[in-house]
RNA sequence: GUGGCUGUAGCUCACCAGGUAGAGCACCGGAUUGUGGCUCCGGAGGUAGCGGGUUCGAGACCCGUCAGCCACCCCA
């Protein structure tokens, strides 16, 4: 015999907490739908080029952390490791952003990195992409939403909106190499992480941990000095949008975000509540990337919402959610199970709303009591041999004090739909 | 990829100078003939992550490996 187990970083999801998700992608398919945004399927797989020419060649995502495979036909795969190439790909693929177009979708996720708190190898995102906006007021829109988001779910007032304007590619070149020029004179007093990445990624070292690395960056020069007009002007217009919104939140002008992709603003909404992995959204606008994969030059906005993490913050909130049974049918013996048959398929048709386990397996009555108490229902149906005789059923509670009672078969649907009508009152 | 901690019944844990394992909860059954939750009684369940070493003897010591947790890196 073997044992299997499922791979690192792979993760089950239990019945226990399947309640809890399920609300949640509810709620997100309200909000989503209020705002007019369309569900788009993608496929898990693309070929590898596309996340290498729109993540960046040189981010740690491409570099280290992608599942990346050879097919039968020797061409080189990767798991997606996050949503944007794929559904920019498809976008460009079906020329589906001639007008505005707004777009979700859920699925998994897949990195190769340590298991952490916060951090699985597979993991869900929620993203929500914007194609053929230019101005502010899309990006405006798509926080506007998020903040709708959290305010549904409850975690509203744990989440803090970091945002940032990171300006164009060229205004990035330009402060990459006046940021590189003023570290390299105090690259000792770099940490060793960022001393490797004034090569690599010089933007990174700006959200170090390091104190020392933080202390050198209060004098080296600002991006927000290096922006321009545009830049600068729409930053300043969303800002007032969100005060407009009445969304309160904290520029940062270190956060820049590990994906090349992204230009103009940046935001990501954080929390204390998680431990290291406080970001449970992350997003911003990427103009220039329909353009890369060969499509009609397309201003486009998005965010990735981190599921796990949301609903590790639902957990710690403790928010909970939970779907009992509502009746659970308790029959004598073989010949009251098959006088149940055909009553309980009915109740299902009448009442598609009630939750109705039927007992399975036989037992003494006290045994299917028992299950029926943990069950969770609030009713048992019992069939016994009076019952058959008479086509009567005995109502027992098992959640509140009400007395046991026996009804003709006739009234039971008139109880159930009382019962209905007081559970969707409570 | 790096570091720290951990790995004994389904779950939470204990035992032990190293002499082949226990508790609580959960589970199953019973406590007068058709009735749960409380209580009482009984039962089932572990080759102590896996592999190797030291030893007369290891779950306990050593090494390796895998896994989990947390942190770094990075990101959702």
């Amino acid at each position: 015999m073997t044992n299997f187990r499922a791979i690192r970083g792979m993760v089950d999801i239990l019945p226990e907490a399947t309640p809890l998700w399920q609300s949640m992608e509810t709620v997100a398919l309200e909000v989503l739908s209020s705002y007019g945004y369309e569900e788009i399927r993608l496929p898990v797989i693309e070929s590898t080029g596309l996340f290498a020419r729109s993540i960046g060649e040189v981010t740690d995502i491409v570099e280290k952390e992608m599942y990346s495979f050879n097919d039968r036909n020797d061409e080189s795969m990767t798991l997606r490791p996050e949503g944007t190439a794929g559904c920019v790909r498809a976008v460009v693929q079906h020329n589906l952003a001639t007008t505005p177009r707004r777009l979700w979708y859920t699925g998994p996720m897949f990195r190769y990195e340590r298991p952490q708190k916060g951090r699985q190898r597979q993991f869900h995102q929620l993203g929500v992409e914007a194609f053929g906006v230019a101005t502010p007021d899309q990006d405006a829109e798509l926080i506007a939403l998020s903040r709708q988001l959290w305010r549904r779910l409850g975690v509203d007032d744990v989440l803090t909106l970091e945002i940032n304007s990171i300006g164009s590619a060229s205004d990035r070149a330009q402060y990459r190499a006046a940021l590189v020029e003023y570290l390299s004179a105090h690259r000792d007093a770099l940490d060793a992480d960022s001393q490797r990445r004034l090569e690599t990624n010089p933007l990174r070292i700006l959200d170090s941990k390091d104190p020392a690395t933080q202390a050198l960056l209060d004098a080296a020069p600002a991006l927000s000095d290096h922006l321009d007009a545009e830049s600068r002007d729409e930053f300043e217009q969303l800002l007032a949008y969100l005060d407009g919104l009445g969304i309160p939140y904290r520029v940062n002008p270190r956060l820049v975000r590990g994906l090349d992709y992204y230009n103009k603003c940046v935001f990501e909404w954080t929390t204390e509540a998680l431990g290291a992995q406080g970001t449970v959204c992350g997003g911003g606008r990427y103009d220039g990337l329909v353009e890369i994969f060969g499509g009609k030059a397309t201003p486009a906005a998005g965010f990735a919402v981190g599921l796990e993490r949301l609903i590790l913050l639902m957990q710690a909130l403790e928010i909970t959610v939970s779907s009992p049974a509502d009746l659970y049918v308790i029959a004598a013996d073989e010949a009251a199970y098959r006088h149940t048959l055909p009553r309980v398929d009915d109740l299902r048709r009448q009442f598609p709303d009630l939750h109705i386990v039927q007992h399975l397996g036989g037992g003494s009555f006290k045994s299917q009591f028992k299950r029926a108490d943990k069950s969770g229902a609030a009713w048992a149906l019992v069939y016994g041999e009076t019952e058959i005789a008479n086509n009567q059923v005995t109502l027992k509670a098992l959640r509140g004090d009400a007395a046991q009672r026996t009804i003709g078969d006739a009234e039971l649907a008139a109880f159930l739909a009382d019962f209905l009508a007081e559970t969707e009152g409570a």
